[in-house]
DNA sequence: AACTATACGGAACATCGTTCCGTTTATCAC
DNA sequence: GTGATAAACGGAACGATGTTCCGTATAGTT
């Protein structure tokens, strides 16, 4: 075996199959997320890309490492929107906006709020990957929203991103439109400074 | 085989063991699910009990069974304080030490919230029973806030509820006292009633 | 065309929820 | 006490699922 001086390049580049086969299980692993939630089986995702459960494993050796994959071709989408709507917007209206787009993200994923919050460990990466995305984003709308005293500056980025994501999550039984007030209702308190309120 | 023909009673009580088991199959689920989240093995459960998962499922056929009876004695002292507190407190603080209340219960329950939105049909009562419970009393407090004017009338009980349960259900690697934090911000919003806001 | 590193598929293993049934035992009648 | 009987018990058995492993197939190279 050579060792790779770091040289002109690798001897071998991705085989072509792996390569199809690759895309085909992200493909197959978004929709599968989205009809049965992040806990679809493995058996039933390697189905729809017409491969074996190993070759999945293969790829991604931890089921969050599939589900980080997934998503985040989407999350860059959202955060970047974080920017055109700050640059467009006050930031108080830039906010509400941003937590429509949010909503939006996490709406068309079931069960991806859950796994982000979710006990298991096979998960813990998942808010670090998240909120380093997004957090530093919205820090900015929040800090320039306290500059012009629109938003009151005790709120934090990553607290209120779970917040969102948490109320957003829809399921089956939901009352209609629940989501949507209560993001209302959370904005109205973070649009509005009143520190004194915090003491109970 | 006699048929019981509804008299005087019945011939034979509930075995005393039953009953000892009974008792011991709930105070053990009450520790495993502290410990382990609602997911926690039935067999752990059983081990703790010292039965068999068959008693188990004697008692409880379904899992939801299990979780009910486990949290409905506590769930008890949880809404009849809503009624001690809108006695003995004008609406929106009695709103504000109830949410606390909230907050100390699902706090105590891990993974209690995310059964009760969880998207299985297995937990499919769960939403029932305790909104059940609950948001009577809580529609009360947000009726008599609305009169006097210090609580947005436009806020739903059970909106609340589940949004109240989702932001206190804290999980490791949660910041410090986020879930505390996000609460007194959707409190915030709560008690200040401006619909116009709600148009984006 | 032959060779070999790479990738593949699915069997195998472990875990868990749930069902089933042969065995044990508390209670009752005497 | 003693025996009969229904109630209750425990854990094996079954099916589903996550994950690992390895013999086989093949893309890319020579």
């Amino acid at each position: 075996m050579t060792v790779p001086v770091e040289g002109p390049a690798p001897q071998r580049r991705k085989r072509a199959d792996a390569m199809r086969n690759t895309e085909a299980v992200l493909e197959a692993a978004k929709s599968a997320f989205a009809e049965l939630g992040v806990d679809a089986p493995m058996r039933e995702i390697g189905a729809r890309a017409g491969v074996g459960v190993g070759t999945i494993y293969r790829n991604y050796p931890r089921r969050s490492d599939l589900i980080i994959a997934v998503f985040r071709r989407e999350l860059d989408a959202t955060a970047s929107e974080a920017e055109r709507l700050a640059a467009a917007h006050p930031p108080a209206k830039a906010l509400r906006l941003w937590a429509a787009s949010l909503g939006r993200f996490v709406a068309t994923k079931r069960g991806f709020a859950s796994a982000l919050h979710s006990g298991d460990p096979a998960y813990a990466p998942l808010p670090g990957q998240f909120l380093g995305a997004l957090a530093p984003r919205l820090q900015r709308i929040l800090d320039a929203g306290a500059a012009d005293g629109t938003i009151r500056p005790d709120v934090r980025a990553e607290d209120l991103i779970q917040a969102l994501a948490r109320l957003a999550d829809d399921h089956p039984g939901d009352a209609d439109g629940r989501a949507g007030r209560m993001i209302d209702v959370l904005l109205d308190g973070v649009t509005v400074a009143r520190p004194e309120s915090r003491s109970l």
